[in-house]
DNA sequence: AAAGAGAACAAACACTCGTTTGGTTTTGGA
DNA sequence: TCCAAAACCAAACGAGTGTTTGTTCTCTTT
C-alpha cells in the first residue's frame, strides 16, 4: 500500500514489482526481522529511502508480499480442485497443490507460511485475516469429509496443515513430495 | 559455555540460572533475533556487558538454552516410554509427552522447536546436532512400527512431527490437547 | 583475617537499524 | 511543447545493536 493514492497512472519504469519479488525472496529465505531494508533495496539497485515512496513502513511491504502470497496459493489450490467431486480426492488434490506451492513454486506463498504475524505487530491483524482467508478452503474441505462420529474436524485440519507446513523446515530439493502425501489417512 | 574454565567452584549468588530462564522465556516468546541482549538482562536486573562474563556471544547463550531444552524434552518423553512395550502405545505416549512439553511445561523445550538453527549461524551446526539427537527417539519409535509395505517411515515421521510441532503456532491455553492426538492413525 | 578468584558494574565502542527530509530527474498526458 | 506528477537520489537522523575494556565489589577458601 503506497503512502498516498496516485493522481494518474503509474509510470512504466517503476520498480515496485522488483522490490516485491526480491523482498519475497529474502523474507522466505531469512525471515522478516532478519531481512533489513538495505538488504532489500540492494538487490534492485536502489537506495534505502526510496523504498518509502512505495511503502509507508517495512511492515507494509511485508503485508503486500503476504497478500500476494495468499492470492497465489489460493488460486493454485482452487485450480487443483476444479472438476473433482469426491471429498477425499479433493482434499488430497488440495494437499498436493499446497505442497507444490510451498516447496517449489513461489517465494510469496512460502512467506505466508514462514513469517509469523507477530513478527510485524503493526500489521499482524491484517496478516492473520489473510491467512484465515486461505485456510478457509481447508475448513470447507474437511467439513465435507465423511468421518466417523467423534472426530474433531478442527484438530484434524490443524494436524494436517501442520504436517504439510512443517515440511518447509526440512525439505531440500531432490526428493519426491506429492507422492508422499498420497498415502495419508 | 562460559568464556573460560573456573579455577574453583562457582559462587552461590551468581545469576546464570536466572539469565538462562529469562532468555528461554524471551526466545520462545519473541524468537532469537527479536530478543536483544538488553531485553534479556533487563529481566534479571543486570547490565548488558555482564552477560559476557557467562557467554562469549549471544549465540552461545542460545546454544545453552537449546541444549537444556533438548535435555528436558528428551527426559520427559523417555519417562513416558518406561514400561510400555506395544509399538503403537509407545508412539502415542511419546506424542502426548512431546505435546505437553511443547504447550505447557517448558520454555526451554519450546525454544528447540521455535528457533531455527540458521537464526544463529555461528552455532547452527550445534543446534542441528542437538535436535537430531532428540528426533532420534522418534526415528526408533517409527522403526519399530508394524507397517504395511511401501510406507516411507521417514516421511511418516516428519509428517507426524510436523502435525505436533505446528501446534505451537495456533495453540492457546484453554483446550484439551493430549486427547486430541490419541485418535490419530 | 587476608588473599584470590568469581561476578558484576560503568562506560563506552563501532556499527546497523528503520525512517525522514528536501531536492532532482524522468515521464506521461494535455 | 510544457508541466505536473511519478519515481528516485543524497544525506542524514536518532535509536538500538552486540560487544569490549578497565575497574570494583563480594564471596569462598585457606
Amino acid at each position: 500500500m503506497p503512502p498516498r493514492r496516485l493522481a494518474r497512472t503509474p509510470r512504466a519504469d517503476n520498480r515496485l514489482r522488483e522490490i516485491l519479488d526480491h523482498a519475497a525472496h529474502l523474507f522466505r529465505e531469512k525471515g522478516f526481522q532478519a531481512t533489513s531494508v538495505r538488504d532489500i533495496v540492494r538487490g534492485v539497485d536502489m537506495l534505502p529511502g526510496s523504498l518509502y515512496y512505495h511503502f509507508a513502513a517495512k511492515e507494509d511491504l511485508l503485508a503486500a508480499v503476504y497478500a500476494e502470497g495468499v492470492l497465489r496459493i489460493s488460486e493454485a489450490v482452487k485450480k487443483a480442485l476444479e472438476g473433482r467431486t469426491d471429498p477425499w480426492v479433493r482434499l488430497e488434490a488440495a494437499c498436493v497443490s499446497h505442497l507444490e506451492a510451498l516447496l517449489r513454486d513461489s517465494d510469496y506463498a512460502q512467506v505466508v507460511i514462514r513469517v509469523r504475524p507477530m513478527d510485524a505487530p503493526a500489521v499482524a491483524n491484517t496478516l492473520v485475516r489473510l491467512r484465515d482467508e486461505y485456510e478457509d478452503i481447508f475448513v470447507q474441505l474437511v467439513r465435507d469429509l465423511p468421518l466417523a462420529r467423534g472426530v474433531d474436524r478442527r484438530t484434524l485440519r490443524l494436524m494436517l496443515m501442520g504436517a504439510l507446513n512443517w515440511s518447509q523446515t526440512w525439505f531440500r530439493p531432490g526428493r519426491t513430495h506429492p507422492a508422499a502425501i498420497a498415502r495419508r489417512r
